[in-house]
DNA sequence: CGACTAGTTGAGGCCAGTCAATGTTGGTGG
DNA sequence: CCACCAACATTGACTGGCCTCAACTAGTCG
C-alpha cells in the first residue's frame, strides 16, 4: 500500500542516514539521541540504573531508525537479532494466522520495546509496523544480555520487561475470552488514555493512529462493530469522536463498564 | 471445593516433608529428584548446560512440593519470589477480571514453568492450580538471576523460556480473537496431542485434566459449547470421547479444521 | 441410598457478524 | 483551487453462532 512495503525481505527498514552535508546539525541530534539524554528513559529498561552503567547504556543501541507510516520494523519468520525501543512514534504488532488472515496483536507507544517474541525460536513471530512516522533504537540482543550479565539493576528490567510483556497478554485474554464488545472498547480506550498520561499527554483528548479495522481487530471485533460502538459511546455522552480524534467525557461511566455494571 | 484450599493464604503450599521414619528411602528419592537426573531437562531450563553448569544447577531448586488435585502453587497477588517447574503432573492458571469471573489462562504439562507472569510487578498476576495429583520445584528467582550472570547458556535458556510464554499467549490471543468454536477446539486438541507425543506419550489418546468447564473458560466458550463440540467431533469421526477420555480418530480433517477449510 | 458434581442435549434469544448502501476524509494531479 | 479517487467510516437490515435456561443422565462419595 505503501511505498515502502516494496521494500525485500530481510531488509524492511528503510535506509536512514545518507552522508549528509550538515554535519554539525547532524552531530547535535546524534548527542540529543543518546540514552542517557532519552526523555524516555523512565518508562525504557534503562530505568533506575546508576550513573556507571548509564554512562556505558548507550553502547546497547547499535543504531536509530526513522520509519514512515506503514513501514515494517520486522517481519514474522525474519531472524531474531535484536530488540527495538521506540523513541518517537508508534507501532502496531501483527500476528499472523495460518490460514492467512491475521490480527493486530499490539499497540505499542513511544518508549516501549517491541520483538520481545523473537527471542524463543530466533525468529520474530510477529510483524511491526509504523503507524505513524516513528523513531525506533536498534538493541542487538547480543549486547543486551551481555550487558545483564554485568548489570543486576539492568538484567532484573529486563526479566521484568519481558514478564510484563506476559501480563499485558494476560489482560488481553481475558478480554477477548470474557468480555462483551462494550466492554472491550472501554477497557481499550481507558488503556490508551492512561498511557498517554503516563506519557504526558492528555488523557482525556488523543488521536487514535489506527484505524476501525485494526481497533476491531485487536479487540476480536468486526470495524462495523467498533464503529458502532464509538456512535453509541458518543450518543449516551461518554465521549466525543471526530473520525480518529477521541475526547473522553465520562470517565466514570467508561470505568463502570468496565467493572461491569450489568 | 477441595481440602487443601482450606490452607490459609501466604500458605498456600500444602506441607511437606515431615520427618520421616524410612531415611534410606527418603534419601533416595531425593536423589533420585535432583536436576541431573531429571527426566524433563531436555524440556526445562537447564536445556543444553555444559557439565560443570549442570552439577551446580541442583543448587537453583530450593524445595520440591507435592500438590493434590486442587492445591494452589501461588494465588495472584502473592508476593513474588520463585519460578516453580512442573516435575510431574499439571496445573491451571488462571487469572481473575475485576468484576469477580475469572478465566483459565493456561493448562500446563510437567517440565513447564509456572509464574513468569509475577516477575514484571513482583506479584503473581495469576493463580496456579494442581489438576491432579502434582510436584514442582521451587526455583528462587534470585538465584535464578544469579546463575543467569555467570552462565551466558541459562542466561539464554531463561530469556527464550520468557519469551516463548509471550509467543504462546501471543497463539491464544489469535485463537480467541479470530476462530470460530470449533477451530479453537481443534487447536486445543492438536496443541495437547503434541505436548503429549513431546513427553513420550500417546499422542492420539489421552485423559484431559480440565472440566468442560475449565476448557470452555480457557477457550472463551461455554461449556455446553465445549461438550456439543466433542458429540459433535464424535458423530462426524474425527475423534470418540468417553468423559475425559479422548482418542483422536482422524488427525487430518482436524489439522484441516485448524487450517480453515471453510 | 440421597446428595453432589460433571456432562449431555434441546429450545429459544441475543450479540455481534455479514452484506450492502451511503457518507466522509485526505491525498494527488490537472 | 478544485475535481477526483481511494481509503476510511457510518448506518441499516438481516443472519447466525454461541449463550442462556432448563431438563435429564451418569458417576462418585459419604
Amino acid at each position: 500500500m505503501q511505498v515502502a512495503t516494496t521494500l525485500s525481505v530481510g531488509r524492511t527498514l528503510r535506509d536512514t542516514t545518507p552522508p549528509r552535508p550538515h554535519t554539525v546539525l547532524f552531530e547535535l541530534n546524534r548527542i540529543r539521541a543518546a540514552c542517557s539524554a532519552c526523555a524516555l528513559r523512565e518508562i525504557c529498561v534503562v530505568e533506575g540504573l546508576d550513573v556507571e552503567a548509564m554512562s556505558q547504556i548507550d553502547e546497547l543501541v547499535s543504531g536509530r531508525v526513522r520509519l514512515h507510516k506503514g513501514d515494517t520494523v520486522f517481519r514474522a519468520g525474519d531472524r531474531f537479532t535484536s530488540l527495538y525501543a521506540i523513541r518517537s512514534g508508534s507501532c502496531k504488532t501483527v500476528a499472523l494466522t495460518e490460514d492467512g488472515h491475521d490480527q493486530v496483536s499490539g499497540y505499542h507507544m513511544s518508549g516501549e520495546i517491541l520483538g520481545t517474541d523473537g527471542i524463543g525460536t530466533d525468529r520474530y513471530a510477529s510483524q511491526a509496523v509504523a503507524l505513524e512516522d516513528t523513531e525506533v533504537c536498534v538493541l542487538p540482543f547480543s549486547r543486551i544480555e551481555a550487558f545483564g550479565r554485568q548489570h543486576v539493576r539492568f538484567q532484573h528490567n529486563l526479566h521484568r520487561l519481558l514478564s510484563r510483556e506476559i501480563s499485558r497478554e494476560g489482560k488481553v485474554m481475558l478480554l477477548l475470552g470474557t468480555m462483551l464488545a462494550e466492554r472491550r472498547l472501554a477497557v481499550f480506550l481507558l488503556d490508551l488514555s492512561e498511557r498517554y498520561r503516563a506519557r504526558g499527554y492528555s488523557s482525556c483528548e488523543f488521536v487514535l493512529r489506527m484505524t476501525r479495522e485494526e481497533i476491531g481487530s485487536y479487540l476480536g471485533l468486526k470495524l462495523e462493530t467498533v464503529s458502532r460502538l464509538f456512535s453509541r459511546f458518543q450518543r449516551d455522552g461518554l465521549l466525543q469522536v471526530q473520525g480518529r480524534i477521541v475526547k473522553l467525557l465520562d470517565r466514570a461511566s467508561l470505568k463502570r463498564l468496565v467493572a461491569g455494571a450489568d
